[in-house]
DNA sequence: CAGCCCCTGGAAAACTCTTTCCGTGCGATT
DNA sequence: AATCGCACGGAAAGAGTTTTCCAGGGGCTG
């Protein structure tokens, strides 16, 4: 069934067809207009986004682009995108790049051939990143330069509209409740040492205890993959080495999940031997027992809207930053320390 | 960049250039190849992914249907679709139905529009589906004869390829075990009355209680929303209404989830005053405490195996259908009874 | 009432590939 | 040595839209 086909049997030009069933600035007469809709309605008609595509030069898809969407931390920002996309009737691509950096660029690259309208690229910078062009901003500024237009989540820096979490302030916020409840001495998982999002927790984190007149032993800090498995793991390593700390902060709510685990694993019980906080508030984990203290993120608003930066009307050439700021929940997983 | 420009560059036609870069049957003198893969290496040359589909019609398009891409059970396999689709070099388009049965219908339209190579949906068919032809069945056909191959996850009786995992006798197995603890006394949260799997679950489990001498009573049986709000709220009236079973049978983790929490709102101890179970052993939930006693379900490779079946050469008019067996897991939130 | 402009319809070019069809040149076969 | 056939390059015809450009008609303005 083809546009020809459509203008044909409502008796009008190939042109005509066209300009009443997809929103041209040229107007139609009314009569001809019926007719052509009629048409269309009648043979069931369905534009060709293909054809569409190639002639007006932009397609009608949305890139996501997330490292691991079985990750709930991904899939909730994810939700938001969709929403928003489809309530636009665009399509969501979505690729994954398994945690390769490298991957953002290809995806990038693969997506500015479809010609895609947006892009959503979540994910973390890396420490270094700051350091000239890359090859991922090259590939934006290329999206762009050809009329398509990105928004980034959690990663800064790049020409392109951001939401960003602010997790400094949200770390402090996180350390200075916890040194209300009388916790003295923390322990640390921090993630992967190169990556922006869990440095700067770490440092918010850091930041409060300073002001404290606190600090944390070098020990007490481990380094670990940014999932599950890795907080399980480094927090294996913790506990191997031995620690007083009253309190573990994982500077995220995945990592916290392995925390939880390994620590009962060892035998200890929390939040009795050993409090436990994370970062992000994700949703599907919001029924661990005990109830993970955590900073919550509005993670599907943040996806939603990234895709409104990117679907919206400003301009590409002068990003939009829009800092989200986290909110303390407390649940059981900390408890108050009497000293 | 376009593929006329290397050409000339390489000084041969337009259509040399397009058997050497884009996969033809007919040969190129190794020379020329050179030739033309060097200057489209030198330009940068990245093939029109639209035009490629409008001249072909058939694009590198693989759908992803799922109701809730942040429900961890569609995320999951979606994890399984993204990593086959991806290693063949195609995309993956996502939509989401938000459970709203007719947009299965309509996204299906979408991606034959876009001349999709293939589909993945996911989801349980509803009781009524089988009356005779529906919507979504031809759409399927459809989007089949136009070239294009469906695969579905968990909905049987479609024109399409179909991996389902064998619900009614995970839920007996399950019901079995729960017996061999000694439970006598069950309740049952059996989702939404239509939904073919819930329906497949429940029947299994009746049958293995039936088989034992075992009944449920009227009133414990409670239905409700597929998902972790309508597990707590199912749980609610459970328990408001009163029940003296010892065991709770939720038909999906994500409701047995809700259910665990509105067990413990209510003041009671899991496994101590009930036990509970739940179906489908969904990897991020499996840090909840107590252990979720469960059915476990290949959900990723699922998802590979739908994606196989979809992108592999079996022929699209004779449907494979592969059965996929869950294993129980037994873990801390069902405990043993002594009578 | 003449001249202009605007409004609208249609023809045709453009978008970038794939693929068919044709023609040339060379090797092999008898 | 002549013919047949095969291998390979190129021209050109699509694939289904959008959009530009042109032309005709009607309404205004002066």
């Amino acid at each position: 069934m083809t546009l020809e086909q459509v203008a044909q049997h409502a008796g009008v030009s190939l042109a005509t067809a066209s300009r009443v069933l997809n929103g041209s600035t040229r107007q139609v007469r009314r009569e001809l207009a019926r007719r052509v809709t009629a048409s269309a309605e009648e043979l069931g008609y369905l534009a060709n986004p293909t054809a569409q595509a190639l002639a007006r030069n932009v397609s009608s898809l949305v890139g996501l682009i997330v490292h691991d969407i079985a990750d709930p931390y991904f899939s909730s920002i994810a939700a938001g995108v969709t929403r928003v996309a489809e309530a636009e009737g665009l399509v969501v691509v979505l690729g994954t790049t398994g945690r390769v950096a490298e991957r953002e660029a290809t995806l990038m690259a693969t997506l500015r051939a479809h010609r895609a309208r947006a892009v959503v690229l979540i994910g973390s910078r890396r420490v270094g990143d700051e350091s000239g062009p890359s090859r991922l901003g090259d590939e934006i500024s290329a999206l762009v330069e050809q009329g398509g237009s990105v928004a980034c989540v959690s990663q800064e820096g790049l020409p392109a509209h951001t939401v960003v979490p602010n997790n400094h302030d949200g770390a402090a916020m996180l350390a200075r409740r916890l040194i209300d409840q009388g916790h003295r001495r923390f322990a640390v998982l921090a993630g992967p040492p190169e990556l922006c999002a869990a440095r700067d927790r770490l440092d918010g984190f850091y930041g409060a205890l300073t002001a404290a007149g606190l600090d944390v032993a070098p020990g007490d800090v481990v380094h670990g993959a940014f999932t599950r498995d890795g907080g399980y793991e480094s927090t294996r390593r913790l506990l191997a080495g031995g620690t007083d700390a009253s309190c573990l902060f994982a500077v995220n709510d995945v990592m916290a999940t392995g925390a939880m685990a390994a620590i009962r694993d060892t035998g200890l019980r929390i939040p009795d031997d050993l409090s436990v906080a994370g970062f992000d508030d994700i949703p599907t984990l919001r029924d661990l027992t005990p109830g993970l203290t955590s900073v919550r993120l509005p993670l599907e608003w943040m996806g939603e809207e990234a895709a409104r930066l990117a679907l919206g009307d400003s301009p590409a050439d002068q990003p939009v930053t829009v800092t989200v700021d986290g909110e303390i929940v407390e649940r059981e997983s900390t408890t108050p320390q009497r000293s």
